[in-house]
DNA sequence: TAATCAATATACCCGTGAGTATAGAGGAGA
DNA sequence: TCTCCTCTATACTCACGGGTATATTGATTA
């Protein structure tokens, strides 16, 4: 075990050289998906994401394989940090509109991370046919947890008896959106928006008497 | 003057030949705006297009300039299509809210078209600076006019004295998405799709008591 | 009839960028 | 110490696709 004071030595043990590769896999990750995200990924070669962090192509070729699985390790995230946002309202208390409202929320966050806008701003037909298919089925996952929440709401009384599908298509629209328009260093927060999205969608235009 | 019952000439005049080109462009344009949005634009090849067409490339570079004057035509038709639906509803009678709701409702079905798609579909990193700049002040018109709209409701208390702003995103934003996921031989017809969401947008989710 | 123009094709050029072959440096383990 | 494994770079290959040079055909005009 290491001593309190003890200089750090430049001889890494097993674990240590592991968490060194993982953060450097994951340094490559956050640079791929902002340039993705900023140029779109076709326009966006290995060799500029390489460049931007001071090594060369085959370095990254060595941690992630081939430019598709950079893609879909940071779509991967993206959708990660989505399901999680949908699941742990799932255990929340509170009618089902208060639940959904706390998903929504968090999802619309997520919208404005790195690798949410990467999930937003990646079409089926940039993936090979096996990655869309997994793609694809994440994401209906998502929305399956989305359409089970306003079911809920429904059943409660504290969601109007909408369309169900088109209700969860709606929501989703309106809050992927923002990761395309929103930029970080803009002037409202990501939680502004977040609110007052979630806001407007959930009292609607018409005004209430 | 032509004959009523003239056998139809192969010989063409000037406005036949003039229209026959206009016909050829259009063709070029359907078919590239159709492959552009099944595979991306940049995955679709012009020599596809014209593969398409039984033409051949230099037939579409005699039409149409070059790939990216494919593209930004395609984007101008569907720009057009949606500052109509924002402007013809503008004249009609009705408060704030009524003229909204009918041009939400054109313009989501702009979205389920093929050039409407189109537009949703094209991010800027497409274009070159310039086009983008183009793009961006036709979009920025069409959101001015729909931020008018909801103002006038709001002036009229057809409307509740929302952000206007984050309002008109989050309407954009739902309207759009369609543009992703419809397609026009599913079960459900563009027409139930913009009337079922336009409600749910009006309405919110939360019940009316 | 000669000259011209529009429309179209074939065959090419060439830049870009994904992916790889190869080699070297340095630590880890035998 | 010898060998092996990990990490990294240089320098390459190769396909794809945007764009073009050039030829041909047939109709229009002088």
């Amino acid at each position: 075990m290491p001593q309190p004071n003890a200089a750090p030595s430049p001889f890494r043990s097993r674990e240590e050289r592991e968490r060194d590769r993982e953060e450097k896999r994951e340094a490559v990750l956050r640079a791929a998906v902002r340039m993705f995200n900023a140029r779109g990924f076709h326009a966006t070669s290995l060799d500029d994401v390489a460049a931007s962090l001071g090594i060369s192509k085959p370095t990254i070729y060595h941690y992630l394989g081939n430019k598709e699985q950079v893609l879909i390790e940071c779509v991967t995230r993206g959708l990660e940090l989505l399901s999680a946002a949908a699941d742990t309202a799932r255990a929340q208390p509170g009618n089902g509109l208060a639940r959904l409202r706390s998903v929504l929320r968090r999802y619309s966050l997520v919208m404005m991370d790195d690798f949410g806008r990467c999930v937003v701003r990646t079409g089926d037909e940039f993936l090979s046919a096996e990655g869309a298919a997994l793609f694809r089925a994440r994401k209906r996952a998502i929305d399956l947890s989305i359409r089970a929440l306003i079911e809920d709401g429904i059943a409660d009384g504290s969601i109007a008896p909408l369309d169900v599908r088109m209700t969860a298509f709606a929501l989703a629209g309106a809050l992927n959106w923002p990761g395309r328009w929103h930029e970080p260093d803009g002037p409202l927060s990501a939680e502004q928006i977040a609110d007052s999205m979630v806001d407007i969608l959930i009292s609607g235009l018409a005004p209430r008497t």
